[in-house]
DNA sequence: GGGCAGGAGA
């Protein structure tokens, strides 16, 4: 019905429009009020073209705003009056060019018009050009008014100008402009929030005449995403307090800062009183809700809440991805990311960067490179959040080349994504191209942060470059002024214990406060692969006093005495773990063969095809032999004689994985992509080596800490890991 | 002619 009245209405406009000359204007205080054929009067004529600019803003036809103008200059009409209504109209259709044509045409504006330019271009993300009008008023001595100011403030936050957007707002107080006024100090604590200086968005607040809603959750937004989730529950507690009530989005925002602080209680109460409130159907809150009972690591919860909702959009559905991703769900993940596509819910950057991740933690790289095509598709390639997701994905799966091409061809390369190419690299050990890029933040401005100097360093563990690693941890305090972190120490330990600096490295430990179990752990693996066993009983007390029933230090500690030949201590830790109940994560490799994922445990005649794989072991091992490789039976950490300890060596996982994918796929440009849950034996790795100068294909493996790119009987990690 | 809100990356 409504569209039979517009297209009516366009009708009859364009009807009108192509006889311009028919109409002919009389002055109704000269003439009288006569009116003769085909002539009407100026306040009729006025009259005529609003309801017909009414109708074009409706239907949002530029063409027919510019019709209209060109028929009020060919009929004689003084449009002088009518610019304002003009440039509106083009505001609302969407032209933003004709309008600020006309408008930089005009000899005089009214303020309304000032107002709505400059609102159109903060709307339309152009903040500098909206800028650039408010200054031209101010020159030309037009008093900005409370509008003008409502709109102003968020250019300034958008373009991180602290300093005009003070400006600003001294000269809204010069000018007497009602700060208190509800919209502009909304737009003020806004500001100020942006910018981080809650004190001033608080001062705002408190020095309001009238506190609404809109302006609570301003400050409730604003201390959340400043990190300070504390405070926004207080400022809910506060508004709650005032009697002001709140709406939708209060409850969204402060339910973000419940989920933020883990602070299910509060969560659940608010959710409580969004039931009570019949705020149950609002989607904006509904998806907090979802978020907030996620990020408590109830996802179970969140799926609830996403399955009683009507109507989910784009943002309940990427929030939904995302939270299942973060409770490690990541199949379900996947599977929910499928059926919105079949729903037909368009996606966008968040989504995509969430469902990549999916892909990368498992190490599905078929699976991301669909979810690659799909970013394609969307324009979403150069974009910085779903690039620096593709990164991730392709380090995560070993292949540093397509990840490197992604970050080449971002629009924008900004601190995240740079931190993600600079860890592919460390994961990787290509280290001095990791470093590479450490030195260009420096050429173009970009500020290292605590990540950066995670991955950075973990790069020159990886690659074995003590000397670089030294000088940039150095550098850390001196000339970054960084925090330093458990993350960094520990890669500092790691660094020196491997590379035989194991006194360094505990001296680096005793400037930790409280070193946890993981770093301690660290410390003792290096003293493992230099067999200083001295150390570890030194240390090895306050360890077990820590985390008397961490799993991963006694591991190491039997393997340690293992390597050493110290049976009797190893029983006794191994009785030691059975009396507390530890329990030792068996090791295990897998591999994807023909969008199969196949699995294997050290010894394990469990695969179907068990003969065929030991067949194609028993012939790798005898061509490897050959070359040179002999079983290095350190690495058995069971008491065995020499004949077993051989056989033991013989079926580790990774070989059995190694022997199944190559005696099934028997083209040799197609890659070997091998994971391990723990990291890989030392014996193995030298086996896998000669292996890939025999077959003369590339294998990758993926064990729990990097990779390791075996081609041709050498490794990427140059046999430093 | 106007302000405030929900989802993402290492």
């Amino acid at each position: 019905m409504m569209q039979g009245t517009r297209s009516a209405g366009a009708a009859r406009l364009l009807n009108f429009i192509t006889e311009p000359k028919q109409v002919t204007y009389l002055h109704s205080s000269a003439y009288g009020a006569q009116r003769v054929s085909n002539t009407i009067t100026l306040s009729q004529a006025s009259h005529f073209y609003s309801s017909l600019l009414r109708q074009c803003t409706q239907i949002k036809s530029v063409t027919n705003v510019k019709a209209i103008q060109t028929h009020m200059i060919t009929s004689g009409f003084p449009i002088l009056n009518f610019g304002s209504k003009l440039v509106d109209g083009y505001l609302k259709c969407g032209s933003i060019l004709d309008a600020r044509k006309l408008f930089d045409e005009m000899p005089e504006r009214h303020i309304v018009t000032w107002n709505s330019m400059i609102a159109s271009y903060i709307g339309n993300k152009r903040s500098k050009d909206a800028i650039g009008i408010f200054r031209r008023m101010v020159l030309e001595g037009v008093f900005p008014d409370e509008y003008t100011f409502s709109s102003v403030f968020k250019a300034f936050s958008e373009l991180d100008i602290e300093r005009d957007g003070r400006r600003a707002h001294s000269l809204c107080v010069v000018l007497g402009v009602n700060a208190s006024n509800a919209f502009v100090s909304s737009a003020l604590v806004d500001m100020y929030a942006k910018f981080g200086k809650m004190r001033d968005a608080r001062l705002v607040l408190d020095g309001a005449m009238e506190k609404d809603v809109v302006l609570f959750t301003a400050l409730i937004v604003g201390y959340s995403q400043q990190g300070e989730d504390a405070e926004a529950l207080e400022v809910f507690r506060c508004m709650i307090n005032e009697g002001v009530n709140a709406n939708e989005y209060t409850f969204a925002s402060v339910l973000i800062a419940c989920g933020n602080l883990g602070d299910l209680g509060d969560g659940k109460l608010i959710h409580g009183l969004i039931v009570k409130m019949g705020f149950e159907s609002a989607v904006a809150s509904q998806t907090s809700v979802l978020t907030m009972y996620s990020k408590c690591g109830l996802i179970d919860e969140s799926m609830k809440v996403f399955k009683q909702l009507a109507h989910p959009n784009q943002v309940t559905w990427t929030s939904l991805i995302a939270g299942l991703v973060q409770n490690g769900r990541e199949e379900m993940a996947l599977t929910k990311f499928r059926k919105m596509i079949r729903n037909s819910v368009n996606l966008n950057s968040y989504t995509l960067s969430s469902v990549l991740r999916a892909c990368s933690s498992l190490a599905m790289l078929e699976e991301g490179r669909q979810i690659h095509a799909i970013v394609k598709k969307f324009g979403l390639d150069r974009d910085k959040y779903a690039g620096a997701a593709l990164i991730d994905l392709y380090g995560k799966c070993g292949s540093t080349q397509p990840a490197r091409l992604v970050f080449d061809s971002l629009m924008e390369v900004d601190v995240v994504s740079m931190n993600s190419m600079i860890y592919s690299y460390a994961q990787n050990s290509v280290g001095p191209e990791a470093l590479d890029l450490f030195h260009m933040m420096k050429d173009m401005s970009l500020q290292p942060n605590d990540v950066t100097f995670v991955s950075v360093l973990l790069a020159c563990n990886n690659a074995g470059l003590v000397e670089e690693g030294c000088q940039i941890f150095a550098s850390m305090k001196n000339d970054y002024n960084i925090e330093l972190s458990k993350d960094h120490y520990a890669c500092m330990v790691d660094l020196l214990g491997r590379s035989g600096r194991l006194e360094e490295a505990e001296m680096l430990m005793k400037q930790v406060t409280n070193p946890d179990v993981v770093l301690w752990r660290t410390l003792l693996s290096a003293c493992r692969i230099h067999g200083k066993v001295d150390m570890v009983e030194r240390i090895k007390n306050r360890v077990l006093e820590l985390a008397p029933e961490d799993g991963g230090t006694h591991v190491l500690l039997s393997n340690l005495y293992a390597s050493k030949g110290n049976w009797n201590q190893v029983i006794e830790i191994k009785s030691t773990m059975k009396e507390m109940k530890v329990k030792k994560n068996p090791a295990m490799s897998w591999v994807d063969v023909d969008k199969e994922v196949h699995t294997f445990m050290a010894g394990d005649w469990s695969h179907p095809c068990s003969r065929e794989i030991f067949e194609k072991l028993d012939e790798l091992t005898e061509k490897v032999k050959i070359l040179g490789y002999v079983p290095d039976t350190r690495f058995v950490l069971q008491d065995l004689d020499g004949d077993n300890k051989e056989k033991s060596l013989y079926c580790h996982s990774e070989k059995l994985a190694l022997a199944f994918a190559l005696w099934k796929t028997s083209n040799k440009t197609t890659p070997i992509r091998i994971m391990k849950n723990l990291r890989v034996c030392g014996d193995c790795h030298t086996w896998i080596k000669f292996v890939s100068k025999v077959v003369q294909r590339e294998i990758s493996a993926r064990d729990a800490k990097r990779f390791h790119h075996f081609k041709d009987g050498f490794c990427s990690c140059r046999d430093y890991w």
